[in-house]
DNA sequence: TATCTTGCATATGTATACATGTTCTTTCAA
DNA sequence: TTGAAAGAACATGTATACATATGCAAGATA
């Protein structure tokens, strides 16, 4: 079976590394791959140099690719830098989103409060932040921003399940950055949004703190 | 002569784009390249996989490379991505530089002072972003903000070259910035290198719009 | 016993041939 | 003259063989 391309295999390894199937340091060694995705080493190679440059995989021994380990301080550099994007997008989208997309926030923030399952506020969580980031109507910092979350994503997975606590600090702290959009309150959005991802933050180093001390 | 390698074809081939060498819509075709650097198509192909992710080139007609052409609103947007993530590494720069990174600082500014060539002014301007970028203590911030960059030089040297009036703004704004870092207020230090890029790009796009009207 | 050297195992880097897909051109018919 | 269909041309995608570099281990030598 070879009907897997080389924007597959990379796709396909994204998701393996995200969701932490795959962990850490673990080998990616393009033959064993090749003969894993049923291909040729090419595709393969173009795959890894791709999660390379994606900050997802780095150099092992013998030059081989290995998936990415972080220290702590560079989990801490990734928040604090997915935290500025997100605030400036946010401080845009204050001024820019139509009365149209304040009103989709509004009901989003109202799902929110309906639902106590922490797998789909996950997805609700994703739907405001998504219409926030649209609504900054700024695409290259947008995609800015989803490059680094890709990289915080695959801490998130590995080590973070929302619990019922966090899901509630979480919704005041949605509602209160919508009230300053709605406000149209741009230095108050970028700070609210700020703070909102640095409390996310706090949550994934604690959990790694009392994992590994 | 085939001392070349994959990454010194994508330097070299980024190098020509950002210096105005290659135009935009000009095809990237990997033969002709390959056979120019006195290589096979295999590391051709993966600069331009890097170029196309770095998006200096595009797809242009019969899946072939192209350098990238950007509209104005992909220029618009660009600086104001770059302008939102310098002005974040200069806000944290304000609390974070270290007594001997203020005195550089200083120095650069009055090296600006002293400097009326446009040529070594623009080394002396990079020196002073620069500064302020590694006094932010964050490496995936900075990382972001060389990425964008990257891409405004190629606006900047195919269609930008400071004149005298230029100069002097630059000056009176870089000493502006430098007074907020010393007082250590991270929100005016913000705001003034927020707007010190927003007038950078002001010039290039008028530059733009009485090139093609 | 410690250390340096040599050789091998392993994984990526490059070259080349062939496969695939897309666009342009040519040709034939209405 | 116009339109569509077929095929040639061109450029990238993939497979495979060979080249190169790096780390580890074994053995020789001080």
């Amino acid at each position: 079976m070879s009907n897997r391309t080389a924007e597959n295999i990379f796709d396909t390894l994204v998701d393996g590394i995200v969701a932490g199937r795959m962990t850490p340091g673990e080998p990616l060694v393009e033959q064993a791959l090749a003969e894993q995705f049923g291909v040729s080493r090419t595709p393969v190679r173009e795959a890894l140099h791709r999660l390379e440059q994606a900050n997802l995989a780095e150099r092992g021994a013998r030059r081989a690719f290995v998936v990415r380990k972080m220290a702590p301080e560079d989990l801490a550099e990734l928040f604090e830098a997915a935290g500025e994007v997100e605030s400036a997008l946010a401080a845009l989208a204050a001024n820019r989103m139509s009365e149209i997309e304040r009103r989709r926030l509004e009901a989003i923030l109202g799902e929110g409060d309906a639902c106590n399952d922490p797998q789909s506020y996950g997805d609700i969580n994703a739907r405001f932040h998504g219409t926030i980031q649209s609504g900054a109507r700024n695409g290259i910092l947008a995609a800015t921003l989803d490059e680094l979350n890709l990289r915080t994503l695959a801490w998130r997975a590995a080590n973070f399940h929302e619990d019922s606590s966090r899901l509630a600090s979480s919704r005041a702290e949605h509602r209160a950055i919508a009230q300053a959009i709605f406000a149209q309150d741009g230095e108050a959005t970028r700070r609210l949004m700020r703070s909102h991802v640095a409390s996310s933050y706090i949550i994934v180093a604690d959990i790694l703190a009392k994992r590994a001390p």
